[in-house]
DNA sequence: GTCTATAAGTTGATAGAC
DNA sequence: GTCTATCAACTTATAGAC
C-alpha cells in the first residue's frame, strides 16, 4: 500500500517534474544549447548525473518541454473558449482565446515561454516530435478567424492566415518584453483585442455597435 | 599604391567581412551557444584557428553582428522616412517605416534577423554593449507615434508604447514564419498597416474617408 | 594571413558504489 | 534513486611553422 506501484504522484514522479520545471526555465532563459546538465540540476537540486535515472538525454528532457507547454496554452485556450455560449460571436470568442493565450504565456509557468522562445532554434528532429501538437493549435486558431469571417466581423479581403500571424506574433513577442506593471494582464488583451479589430486611428465610426452589411457568399480564396 | 595601407578594402578586411557573414548566418539559424568557431571557419572557408586573426573572442563576433544588424535597421528606416516631405502625414511616415524595417529584416542579409532571434538568448555583457545603439532606434519610434496622435491620427486614450511593442512584436515575429510568396513585400507591409490603423473589423466609414492617395506613383523597386 | 597542433576546460553521458 | 568518478568528444583559445 504504502508503494502503491501505480500512483503518478510518487518520489520518483515528483523528481521527475522538479527537473522538467528547472530545466524549462533554464531553457527559457539561456537557450537550449547554453544550457548545461549542471545548470538544470543545481536548479532541480541534485546531481548532473542523477538526471539519467529520470530521462534518456538533454534532447529528451526538451522534447517533454515543449509538448508540455504547448498543451498548457491549448488546453486553457480551448477550455475557456469552449466555456463561451456555442452561439457567442466569434469576435468574442476570439478575445477570450487571447486572453488566456497570453495569461498562460505571462503567468503561468516557463514551459510556454520556453516553447516560444527556444523552438526556433532547436533541433529539427526535435521541432518535428512537437508538431502535430502545435498544428492542432494553429487549426483552431484558423477555424475561429474563419468562422468570424463568416459570421461577417471580419472584411472579407483581409488574408486570414496573415491576420493570424501578425496576431500570434504580437502575442508571442511579449515574452521579450512584457513586465507587469500598472495594467493588468485582462485590460492588456483588451487593448490588443481592440486594436485587432478597430484599429488605432480616429474613426468615429467604429465604436459604436457592428451592423453586419449585406455580404454575399463568394469568398475570395485566401 | 597597390599597398594603400588606409584601404578599407583590402585582404584582411574582405576576410573579416566574409566571417562576419558566415557568423551572422550561422547564429540566426542555431543561436549563439550552438554556433561554434568551427561553423562559423567553415561557412567563411578558413580554419577556426585563424579567426583569432581578425577577431578577440567568439562574444566579440557577436558584438559586431549585434551592432551591424542594428544600424542596418536604423539606418534604412530613417533615410527611408527621411526621404519624406517633413510634412507628410505621421501615419504615413509610419507606413514607409514599417515597409523599409520589414525589408531589411527579411531580404537584406542575415544581420538584423540574428538579432532579433538571437539578442534575448546573449550574454547580459553582449546586450548591454548594444543597448545603446538599440535605444536611438527605439527613440526614433516613440517620437512618430508621439507625432501621429499629436496630428490627431491615433486615438488619445491607446497606450502608445503598448502600441509600439504591439507593432514591433508582429513585424519581428515574421522571421519566425515568412516566406516569400505571392504577395510582395510592399502588399504586405501595406496590410499589416491597415490593420494598425483600421482594424480588421466590418467598419463601414473606415475605408470612405481615406485621406491618403491611392499609389501617386510607382515605387522604386529596391 | 592562414595553417597545424595542442593546451585547458567543459560537456553529455555511463558505470558502479551506496 | 542519488551519489561520485570518469570517459570520450568537443569547445574556445593560443603558439609557432610557413
Amino acid at each position: 500500500m504504502s508503494t502503491a506501484p501505480n500512483s503518478t504522484n510518487n518520489k520518483s514522479e515528483r523528481t521527475r517534474q522538479r527537473i522538467l520545471d528547472a530545466a524549462a526555465r533554464t531553457f527559457r532563459d539561456k537557450g537550449y544549447a547554453a544550457t548545461t546538465l549542471n545548470d538544470i540540476a543545481n536548479a532541480a537540486r541534485l546531481r548532473a548525473g542523477s538526471i539519467y535515472y529520470h530521462f534518456e538525454s538533454k534532447e529528451q528532457i526538451l522534447e517533454e518541454v515543449f509538448d508540455i507547454g504547448i498543451k498548457r496554452i491549448s488546453d486553457a485556450v480551448l477550455r475557456d473558449v469552449g466555456a463561451l455560449p456555442d452561439d457567442a460571436p466569434p469576435s468574442e470568442k476570439i478575445r477570450v482565446g487571447m486572453e488566456t493565450h497570453l495569461r498562460t504565456l505571462l503567468q503561468h509557468g516557463p514551459y510556454a515561454s520556453a516553447n516560444i522562445r527556444v523552438f526556433g532554434q532547436s533541433p529539427r528532429s526535435v521541432q518535428l516530435k512537437t508538431m502535430r501538437l502545435r498544428e492542432v493549435y494553429e487549426d483552431f486558431w484558423r477555424d475561429l478567424f474563419t468562422e468570424a469571417r463568416e459570421a461577417g466581423e471580419i472584411e472579407r479581403n483581409f488574408d486570414l492566415s496573415l491576420i493570424r500571424m501578425f496576431l500570434f506574433g504580437a502575442l508571442n513577442w511579449t515574452v521579450e518584453w512584457y513586465k507587469p506593471g500598472k495594467r493588468t494582464l485582462s485590460e492588456f488583451a483588451e487593448e490588443v483585442w481592440t486594436v485587432l479589430f478597430h484599429g488605432v486611428g480616429n474613426n468615429p465610426a467604429t465604436h459604436d455597435d457592428q451592423t453586419l452589411p449585406e455580404l454575399p457568399e463568394e469568398l475570395p480564396e485566401r
